[in-house]
DNA sequence: GTCTATATACGGATAGAC
DNA sequence: GTCTATCCGTATATAGAC
């Protein structure tokens, strides 16, 4: 409690590398990344990263796991909750996802480069906590859609359509803020609207005949 | 004629090392591509790679450019068609998207990636034929959403929508794949079953009430 | 713990033989 | 045109002073 306090306040030398280091690799990726630019970010010297952490692999694998468990812990709680209904749930995720990647943009592109350049790497490393068939929400999707006209859809679209929804344009900012002129705020401004726009929009899918 | 056939069949060298390059770098972007990695994938000498295209960065920008100008070629085209209804429009775009990614299963990352990571240093060195405002589906966008219920929606919410329900399936398909156990061919075939339902979707958005 | 100086390895590029 | 051998800058990692 002290000591975790302590860090709050008054990070240590090995905190304040590690935390340059998670900017740095964030941005630029595990391989554009020198150890220089690290040492260089976080204001010490070069031989104190290779000190406390060994080896640049060694403290880009602690960050790794970090965050894949920042970003899964955000969502697998909420995926889980027995306690709301299917519309809440995703209005309360998306909200809550979409703030936490305004604060960390950079993280989406990070996860899926790093992952696709190693894949099975890392990701064994991390604790998922459940199995993708095992989700409450997916339940919930399927008794839904027991009820809807035609036929039926593979739950996995309606995960990969809520997370593309509210995840891509993070990924796609510099591409589409240099096509369309628009600014940083401009761009933060719509993905406030998303915030209650996506979960109309996944209604209507959900809704949607399938001809 | 008979030049291009020839390149078609018989590859020259220098070709062949161009293909090679595209395929490591796609796969593994810049910055992780060590120049004898292409010299080995196109079976000839780490020499020739400078015999023929000077530098590892100029022989990257080429495939960077050639690249970008594939992927604006495949859509541009049909954006701007005047002949076409907006759900026409909708339904063609995705189909010949989807197709082209899945035989090109790298692509978007591999474009997310390097601009976000030198933005700005090659999209300028392309030509988009258009500014995003000008594109012809945007105006029948706009035509459409003047006809709906409630406030007016932001076009470029729509295109994010359409390109992020298309696009990002195949940035997260090493993610998605290790998650769920599906195979290569399951994906491919959930892809197939999205040409159909994309278009679907998209409609019911378009038609969303927004409270 | 933190620095400077240095060893060692690696990757891009070139020289020169064939 | 294509290869082998090598140069040289840069990046990671370590030794050793303070």
């Amino acid at each position: 409690m002290e000591k975790e306090q302590e860090i709050e306040k008054n990070p240590s030398t090995e905190e304040k590398i590690k935390e340059a280091a998670r900017r740095v690799f964030t941005r630029k990726g595990y391989a554009a990344t020198r150890t220089r630019d690290i040492a260089e970010e976080s204001g010490y010297n070069l031989a104190l990263i290779n000190y406390y952490f060994r080896s640049k692999e060694k403290l880009f694998d602690m960050i790794m796991v970090e965050h894949l468990q920042t970003f899964i812990h955000s969502v697998i709680g909420m995926l889980n909750d027995r306690d709301t209904s299917l519309q809440d749930k995703i209005q309360m995720l998306i909200g809550h996802y979409i703030d936490m990647l305004v604060k960390n943009p950079d993280l989406p592109l990070f996860i899926l480069r790093e992952i696709s350049s190693s894949p099975g790497k890392l990701v064994e490393k991390v604790n998922f906590e459940a199995k993708h068939e095992d989700l409450y929400i997916i339940k919930q999707w399927k008794e839904m859609d027991a009820l809807r006209q035609g036929p039926k859809v593979n739950p996995i679209h309606m995960m990969m359509n809520m997370i593309a929804l509210v995840v891509f344009p993070f990924i796609a900012s510099p591409l589409l803020r240099d096509r369309t002129g628009i600014s940083l705020e401009e761009f933060n401004v719509l993905m406030e609207e998303r915030k209650k726009l996506i979960p109309i929009w996944i209604k209507a899918i959900m809704n949607s005949a399938t001809e």
